[in-house]
DNA sequence: TGCTTGCACAAACATTCGAC
DNA sequence: GTCGAATGTTTGTGCAAGCA
């Protein structure tokens, strides 16, 4: 007070009532009382300094010293003093070797006494005395108390009987005098101190510090009156005195730079972030807090996201890159993931994760991925592959081409040991270069293998296979072939030649004449090309055609007659049908076969198959088409339905005995099925195959859950009744199943459960990986069999 | 033909922003 | 404080093309 102007001084005067003259008075007789205070009634200094020493509480001995000396004082000649004699000391409690041998004059004692005793004063009630200040009415404390808990002016207003514009220049008023007040208390400053910080104060330390009744109310006074300089952060709980920090930008940083690290490495990654950022320590270590979570013994940005964790794993534990589609392998992998940052959701279908994974990584091998940081090939290859890239005549190549050119030196020189990983490296390493698609790099956009093919063939007339593999280099047949039947205007003479429609000469007469002449031979029937070639040689209207396009034997006919009528007609080389006589003429002579036949044997049926060219690819899609005629009655036979003697009484006499099994035992493995002694005679023997077979044509209410096998020869079929609600996953089937014996009799090993599964039909190997691997099966630490 | 692969995109969910 | 639009992120799916 006796430093401010008179100005000043004048409106505190106006305030307690009193004149200018009163005031310094009162100021001065203040200063005397204070200053026979601290003589403490003929105590010598050294004695006072010591028992107020002691007098200081231990947190705050523990403090640094540093902070308390600015938050006692902003006076420039006391900040002097106090640096002068105590400017070298760390913590607080360092004073005490100092204070007993201190040699200072009247003035500089004072200082050092006043700061002494601050540094005792209880902060509690430091801010009890500072509201009761400001506050002193049981009204004023309710405006702050509300406020403080977010209430509007209106609200409070209505409660204390006054208007709201009142409780504004009461709110307002307090405001100002806790301003004043601040001035010489200097809250935040105190309590960065006890943060342990000259630039932020902690609001949970407010809040330990603080009663709990009042605490609310001082926090948010503190907040109300910031000076422009201060700040405080509603998210991380701190004022700051330095201005507001960027906090999105140490946030972003954060989590570019250490998404993750381990526990141990703490500590320099707050110093390391501190400095870089130039902001305090606590403050990282409030951001920190904040944004990571610490799994076991990792801190893990909470923004990171999946992929990047997917990274982090893929980094320690994948050198040799990872299969996606190999489910065993993604167990682990998500495994990896969960013991790594705990207990994270991850996604349910693998395909989402091997989503993330591929953005991450690159291809190694098919379906195989790599992170790149486990590329090792040499800057000068990769410059040279380039180059030859850039140098081909061609716009598009395809990676096998540029892998066999550059092979040797690749598997001598790099870990790049196929074509897809050379096809994943370019793509990352040349990603702004080239357009990539799944077999090509082309250097320019929509240029792919069809249009090289067709501008090779285009150019070359008949070319043959032999001849594109030569100059498209690494293609494969199948690739050609496929690419061929894309391309509309190629026409495949035979298998081994092609040649562009461009090179055809035809006319809208031989339109008209072909058309007519196919029409005449088709009839209902399907016509070889050997035959329609036969007849168009001897008639004299077709010779000018033959002759145009040098047409010498049926195959290359076959490939012109495809071109000009795909869509008039069915073509299946070396047949030309009607339109709309798709592939059922397979079928059809499949059923002739059958004609009268009460019951064959299946691989009769499919050596008859076999011998005409009739291709099935699966044996068991062509029985079940045939079902309504045959049922298959055992591993190898099917039966005709006429032969069964499958009575209405005794169909429902099978569906009755299947239900009582299903509502008794919930279900029925085939597998594990011996007895039918249960079920009528059909006058063929049972088997478990038969039982399927009418279960499948006549038992809707029944669901056939399949065992995931190849091995047709098995009736792998486990039967729920339709309303279960696991009806559609095989997986989910065996843990219900497990679940239902578990409750009866408990599992005392997985070996057991296997084991009776196995016997009861319901798995054929192991159990499904998906139990264990996601933990829905496991031994507990006690030894016991939970299935959850 | 049956299955895989790679890409693209949509749905679902989350966040931010500005107008009122 | 609310709302909708815009934008961003994550998850899930469809499908053409590729392969054997």
């Amino acid at each position: 007070i006796r430093e401010m102007p008179d100005e000043a001084l004048l409106s505190i005067s106006r305030l307690g009532k009193g004149s200018l003259k009163d005031i310094r008075e009162k100021v001065d007789a203040i200063d005397r009382n204070s200053k026979k205070l601290l003589d403490d009634e003929g105590m010598g200094d050294t004695h006072f300094l010591s028992r107020h020493f002691d007098s200081i509480s231990n947190h705050v001995k523990q403090r640094k010293l540093k902070p308390y000396i600015i938050a006692y004082t902003d006076n420039i000649h006391s900040l002097e003093v106090l640096n002068r004699y105590f400017g070298e000391l760390e913590y607080v409690s360092d004073i005490e070797k100092v204070i007993k041998e201190l040699k200072c004059n009247e003035e500089e004692m004072l200082v050092v006494k006043c700061f002494v005793r601050y540094l005792g004063i209880d902060v509690n009630d430091m801010v009890v005395d500072a509201l009761e200040k400001i506050a002193g009415t049981e009204r004023c404390m309710y405006i702050l108390q509300s406020r403080s808990q977010g209430r509007p002016l209106e609200d409070i207003g209505r409660g204390s009987g006054i208007t709201r514009e009142r409780v504004r220049q009461l709110e307002d008023i307090m405001c100002k005098g806790f301003v004043q007040c601040d001035k010489r208390k200097r809250f935040l400053n105190l309590f960065a101190a006890i943060s342990d910080n000259t630039d932020i104060a902690l609001e949970n330390v407010i809040t330990n510090m603080v009663d709990d009744s009042i605490v609310d109310i001082f926090i948010y006074l503190l907040k109300s009156t910031l000076k422009p300089h201060q700040s405080y952060n509603k998210k991380y709980g701190l004022f700051s005195m330095t201005g507001d920090f960027s906090y999105a930008n140490i946030e972003k940083h954060m989590a570019e730079s250490n998404p993750y690290f381990k526990s141990d490495e703490l500590y320099e990654v707050v110093e390391k972030t501190s400095n870089e950022l130039a902001i305090p320590a606590l403050l990282v270590e409030k951001v920190i807090e904040k944004n990571y979570t610490c799994f076991d013994t990792v801190f893990c940005n909470n923004q990171m996201s999946l992929g990047e964790k997917y990274e982090v794993v893929m980094k320690k534990y994948y050198p040799l890159g990872i299969k996606v589609s190999d489910e065993e392998e993604m167990e682990i992998f998500r495994r990896r993931i969960t013991d790594m940052f705990g207990n994270i959701k991850l996604p349910q279908s693998n395909k989402a994760v091997e989503a993330r994974i591929v953005e991450i990584t690159v291809l190694c091998d098919r379906s195989t991925y790599i992170h790149p940081d486990f590329i090792s090939i040499p800057d000068d290859l990769v410059q040279r592959i380039e180059e030859y890239i850039d140098q081909s005549d061609r716009v598009a190549l395809s990676y096998l081409e540029v892998f066999e050119a550059f092979k040797d030196e690749l598997l001598a020189r790099s870990n790049i040991d196929n074509r897809y990983f050379l096809q994943g490296f370019l793509k990352y390493k040349l990603k702004n270069k080239y357009y990539f698609t799944k077999d090509l790099i082309s250097k320019d956009r929509g240029i792919d293998f069809a249009y090289e093919l067709r501008e090779f063939i285009r150019k070359n007339g008949e070319v043959t296979k032999k001849e594109l593999k030569s100059y498209f280099m690494g293609t494969s047949d199948s690739m050609i072939a496929q690419t061929m039947a894309r391309c509309k205007d190629i026409i495949t003479i035979d298998y081994n030649t092609y040649m562009h429609a461009d090179r055809l000469n035809i006319t809208q007469e031989d339109y008209i004449n072909l058309r007519e002449k196919l029409d005449d031979l088709i009839k209902g029937i399907p016509v070889s090309c050997r035959k329609v070639y036969g007849v168009i040689r001897k008639e004299n209207a077709f010779a000018d055609f033959i002759k145009r396009n040098s047409i010498t034997n049926y195959s290359k006919l076959y490939g012109i007659l495809k071109y000009m009528f795909e869509d008039e007609y069915e073509f299946s080389r070396p047949n030309i049908g009607a339109k709309g006589t798709d592939d059922a003429c397979n079928f059809t002579i499949v059923k002739k076969f059958l004609r009268d036949k009460k019951e064959i044997e299946i691989n009769e049926l499919f050596k008859f198959c076999e011998d005409n060219q009739i291709k099935i690819m699966k044996k068991a899609k062509l029985i079940s088409c045939l079902s309504d005629e045959f049922l298959r009655s055992d591993v190898n036979k099917l039966v005709h339905v006429s032969k069964l003697g499958l009575t209405e009484d005794k169909l429902t006499a099978i569906k009755l005995e299947v239900l009582n099994i299903l509502e008794e035992k919930k279900y029925m493995a085939m597998m594990g099925m011996e007895d039918f002694s249960a079920f009528p005679d059909l006058g063929v023997e049972w088997t478990p195959f038969l039982l399927i077979s009418i279960v499948q044509n006549y038992m809707q209410y029944v669901n056939i859950v399949e065992i995931p096998t190849r091995n047709y020869n098995l009736p792998n079929c486990i039967f729920v009744k339709s309303d279960n609600p696991y009806a559609d996953d095989y997986k989910e089937i065996v843990r219900w199943i497990i679940k239902l014996q578990h409750e009866q009799k408990p599992f005392k090993s997985l070996v057991e459960v296997r084991n009776w599964l196995k016997k009861e039909g319901v798995i054929l190997n192991g159990i499904p990986i998906y139990l264990t691997a996601r933990k829905l099966l496991y031994m507990d630490e006690k030894g016991k069999v939970v299935i959850r």
